[in-house]
DNA sequence: TATGAATGAGCATTCATTCAT
DNA sequence: GATGAATGAATGCTCATTCAT
């Protein structure tokens, strides 16, 4: 919905050629627009602030006066795909679920996201993994919070399955840490090979993560709830 | 015009500064090393042939006698690494032996070659998925043969399973991706965090694939063969 | 649109907060304060018009409507503060006064000026004098009239010495210059070492200009007049 | 003798149009001698490095590749230009002559040196006294250096009178600055004014100095030693 | 085999200045 | 009388790449 994936937005009327004079909040979406799909087909070192200027239709010194740098602009870039990925994934999930159909809502919505704005995703994934760079934080950042969702998740099931003692934190914390990468491998795959569609990116990750390997080779999948 | 016979100190010894007349070979494996690690820590738009000269030791023109370009010196890096990963993995794995005695013996490897050459790896993984870059090919080469190969693994195991029909072509590659994004994402977790040897990530992920999340809330985790 | 008798508050009362609708030469008086202080502390290239502007408490457009361009802006201030200094000069020196003492006065009136407006006096004195901007006419004619009255200055006193015939016109020009230039440094120097009151810079300098140094080194300074 | 007023060395043969593989230091004086110009006649603010590089007949990244950064490079200017003088001065002066006779020999020196070198004497007098900028303190350095000489020249001078109790110090360090601006102001008008010969200058300065305003006004000059 | 000298092209950033309201 | 919105044109600096030796 907010990643400059929709072209022009038709009934603003007429020409194209550099609209004049809109708000600021209006010109500044327009901007992040833009530096989401250009830092995500180019990267951040790539990228030049000629070309996002461009693509959101206006002039360099503008993107300045309103977003600072090159290096505040990727960090915006950062924090508003980040907030809506996780909003994303967290509005689709219902706290008082099983864990299991948990876990299902959230991959289901967070394929489906990454589907819909893949220059967001390769912004959050790959360009922004750079080290050294000073924005590192940010991204870090980001993907710990989807980390901390997920831990707390595997962790609450743990808990409510009854054992004792639970896993220690440091597994669930590996556990966390190979879901979600098996997650963005499978995003990864499901956008680069022609239509893998989100529900099935998902249910194959659900079938791996919940049944296992060893399951599914004895014939015994995971299979969704509802 | 100085025919040089032992006009400089041969050999290894002396200050250090600039050995002189080197075997090609030997020259060039300075290069690529100095060209991972710089790649590796910087990134590849942000690391500069200069610094890579200087780290390697040679003057610049050398580096682009010898490796034409600063595109050929990544590619050249890329497989050069790429080739070393998949023979540490190949060579660990026993084809005879179980399935899950294979992945495990291949996850121990992966995950203690990526320890031993975090840069090698950092190339790999998070500095090579720029897309746009003329490289882009030659990294998912790479990483399609780490895919294919680990495809094969659960192909295999499936079809030993004695299942029938066996899991579709899809699903399965579905599965291996998801696998080394795994695979992947702790290896970083791994070598940040602080002391989270490979036997243990290996552990760790070899539970959550094998026995699944499911199996492993109900108490029934995957157990080391051997 | 909407006639403002009393929408905000008027006069001084509230925040502070941009005051509204003021009178011209109000306004003009608040941008050249601001400007002086701004070009003073920077210099001409490196002041920008939006610090200007906002220290000025006025948006960057006013300044251009009421000031035209920075260098007419710059120009003005040169004009301002020049008028300012020569004012405090000549109307502290008595023309029927004798010479010493004209000139002790006169030294007192611009020690004490420079000192009570340091950024009026780095203006004119600093930062105007870089050649080539297309405002170096009206800052050498500031400086060409100060000394002018130095010169008009010496002349006379020498003229009423009785000396026949008087001295050579260009020596005077020459000795005007020494001596303003003297002054100049001297101006420098009491604002930045603690503490050099503009009594005694004045009295360093009339010792300096009207014993000598010979003088001095016997033994036989100036005295004050009255 | 180092600052490029002289045009082009004959003999170097042949075209212009930028002259192929020097030796680096060459190369570097070249810089200089085109820096100090530019700088001398814009500014350091209004001094591009595109032009320095064109006037010094060689292209940018190699300026930058000799001198870092244009503020090196400036100060690498008040450092050459600085000492050149100070070492002219320096070596007109014969210490075991008396006062009145070293300053005059420093004096014509002085103005000799800066009617050689206008550009340079720009460069220290009028561009560099810009506050703010970071190598104000090297500027202020080498003035300090200077006035510092005049100071020891006129304390030995006050000592050798045999006055008891000599001038104090802080008189004399005023004494000092007076006779440095003025000699920087009459510089100035020796140059922009057609024609005032160095010599002439300097004898109006030690004039105005030694003798002072009033001896100057009885027909009591100071006459040159020699 | 190896390098000091040199550059074309691009990039992030800033600034004085002007519309349209 | 006053301003939010917008830009053309520089400017400092870096980098991959190549000669000439």
């Amino acid at each position: 919905m907010k990643t400059g994936s929709t072209g022009s937005r038709a009934g603003e009327g007429g020409k194209r050629g550099r609209q004049k004079r809109m708000p600021r909040a209006v010109r500044e979406r327009q901007m992040l627009d833009a530096a989401v799909r250009t830092f995500g087909q180019r990267g951040y070192r790539a990228a030049s602030m000629d070309e996002i200027a461009e693509l959101a239709g206006v002039s360099k010194p503008l993107v300045y006066l309103y977003l600072n740098s090159k290096e505040d602009l990727f960090t915006a870039c950062i924090r508003r795909e980040a907030a809506a990925l996780t909003q994303a994934v967290r509005s689709a999930v219902n706290p008082d679920a099983p864990a299991d159909q948990q876990l299902w809502d959230g991959l289901r919505a967070f394929f489906e996201h990454t589907a819909l704005h893949p220059d967001a995703w390769a912004v959050l994934h790959s360009q922004a993994r750079t080290v050294g760079e000073p924005f590192a934080a940010e991204v870090n950042a980001a993907r710990a919070e989807i980390v901390a969702f997920v831990t707390a998740l595997i962790g609450a099931a743990a808990r409510a399955a009854h054992r004792d003692p639970s896993l220690p934190d440091r597994e669930v914390a590996g556990l966390a840490h190979a879901l979600v990468g098996a997650a963005e491998s499978l995003a990864g795959w499901a956008n680069t090979e022609p239509s893998v569609p989100a529900k099935e990116a998902a249910a194959t990750l659900m079938n791996f993560a919940w049944a296992g390997l060893g399951d599914l080779m004895e014939g015994r999948p995971w299979s969704p709830p509802a």
